[in-house]
RNA sequence: GGACGGGUGGGUGAGUGGCUAAAACCAGCAGACUGUAAAUCUGCCGCUCCUUGCGGGCUACGGAGGUUCGAAUCCUCCCCCGUCCA
């Protein structure tokens, strides 16, 4: 048995300690998954990645279709292979292009026609497609392609969005178990429903129905306050079955983690340690950091007294500053390396908390500090 | 000594009578970023006042005068810089 699902720790919150097995190795959960949506987790190697020890990384399905092409990824012995990582890997659909690509696509209920951002050419993405796609790949769990919408959306538009989710999930299913290899790859059905509680219930219910090996919930944290979004995870949650892994597509920011593990979330990914580090935004226990200002510049303090990464131990605040008033390349590995070490700090403390049942005091304490 | 060309806000550099406190870019200052079209994007960027408003006042396009209702833009003289000729 290839995949495995553990609960290994429950906490008084609501939160799960777990284990998921996969055919290249275990994750701990609750797990934090860096993005690398290129096959690479911007400005950071994989020797980088294991010594940060990432347990999984995502990947992007419509990136790679469209660049460098599934097929020549499948020929050089997939995507472990191609791109050295020999983890777990999770690779998304391209639902969330559906969403943040705006008028360089058309939805209908067929599948999604895209327009490449890179030249323009059209491609069409159906449900079967994506699938195709992903088991070319090869990635360890493998995401349904779903209809990510804006919030706030009306109800109508919620409601056809979920449904289309619905039946692209069935149909990935579908095709997944007539060419795919369910000991190699586990697909993930995604809920959607906006804000809508209510439909967020119905989506999870029936996607349930199709049994899936993990659920993700998707389509939040797209601009509804985040309050919202718990309501929502929550909504979705209590329909999902305990013993399956549970994935909240896209968040968070630090002090909101530990809120959606609360709600039992075993799995997130999110592109804001490593965008906001290559934009000069740190996170660090007492809060973020623009290292472009002013006042760091003559600053001879680590960037996080209390951070253990390699980059707190040997650096100053007034370098990072100037590596990255500089423009220069070294200023966002070293950010970006900060960064996950950060996130992947708090999943290790979020795990030991809940291990201890001690959840709830580690989230007032984290919120306490980073607000 | 003569002939051209030129001197614009921290920098480069547009602008050749009013829509110009003056384009654009850079630098500077601040903010944003949530399944990555992002090493990106946004705002501010002469001084000052307040009732913070597509508000008022002041200063500003080498210097000093002048023409004009109005000048960075036109005229006169002067000072600098570059190129060329003696």
């Amino acid at each position: 048995m290839a995949f495995q699902f553990e609960v290994l720790a429950t906490d008084p919150t609501g939160a799960r300690l777990g284990r998921l097995t996969t055919p290249h190795g275990v994750v701990e959960t609750p797990a934090f998954m860096p993005v690398g949506t290129a096959a690479t987790v911007k400005s950071q190697t994989q020797q980088d990645l294991e010594s940060l020890d990432a347990q999984i990384i995502l990947a992007n399905t419509y990136h790679l279709y469209l660049r460098p092409g599934h097929e020549l990824i499948r020929r050089l012995g997939g995507l472990h292979r191609f791109m050295s990582w020999p983890r777990p890997i999770l690779t998304d659909s391209g639902g969330y292009q559906v969403f943040s690509l705006g008028d360089l696509r058309k939805v209908t209920d067929e599948g999604v026609l895209f327009r490449s951002h890179l030249d323009g050419s059209e491609h069409f993405l159906s449900p079967e497609k994506a699938m195709e796609i992903e088991i070319a790949l090869g990635a360890d769990i493998i995401m349904v392609l779903d209809e990510c919408i804006e919030a706030p959306s009306e109800e109508s538009r919620a409601r056809d969005a979920a449904a289309r989710t619905l039946a692209w999930a069935r149909r990935s299913k579908e095709f997944f178990s007539g060419h795919g290899d369910s000991s190699c790859q586990a697909v993930f059905g995604i809920v959607q429903g906006g804000t809508h509680a209510a439909l967020r219930q119905e989506s999870a219910s029936a996607l349930v129905e199709l049994d899936f090996p993990g659920y993700a919930v998707g389509g939040l944290a797209v601009g509804e306050p985040h309050d919202v979004t718990c309501r929502m995870t929550q909504a979705a949650v209590s329909c999902l079955p305990a013993e399956k892994p549970r994935y909240l597509m896209g968040v968070g920011k630090p002090e909101q983690i530990p809120d959606y593990v609360a709600l039992g979330i075993d799995m997130m990914d999110c592109v804001l340690p490593t965008r906001s580090a290559r934009h000069g935004c740190l996170f660090t226990s007492q809060g973020r950091i623009l290292i472009r200002n002013t006042q760091y510049a003559s600053d001879p303090r680590p960037l996080d007294e209390r951070c253990r990464c390699a980059v707190c131990r040997r650096y100053s605040r007034a370098y990072l500053r100037h590596l990255y008033v500089s423009g220069e390349s070294l200023a966002a590995i070293l950010n970006t390396h900060h960064n996950l070490f950060f996130y992947l700090d708090i999943m290790r403390e979020i795990r030991e908390a809940i291990r201890f049942g001690k959840l709830e005091r580690f989230r007032s304490d984290l919120q306490a500090r980073l607000s």
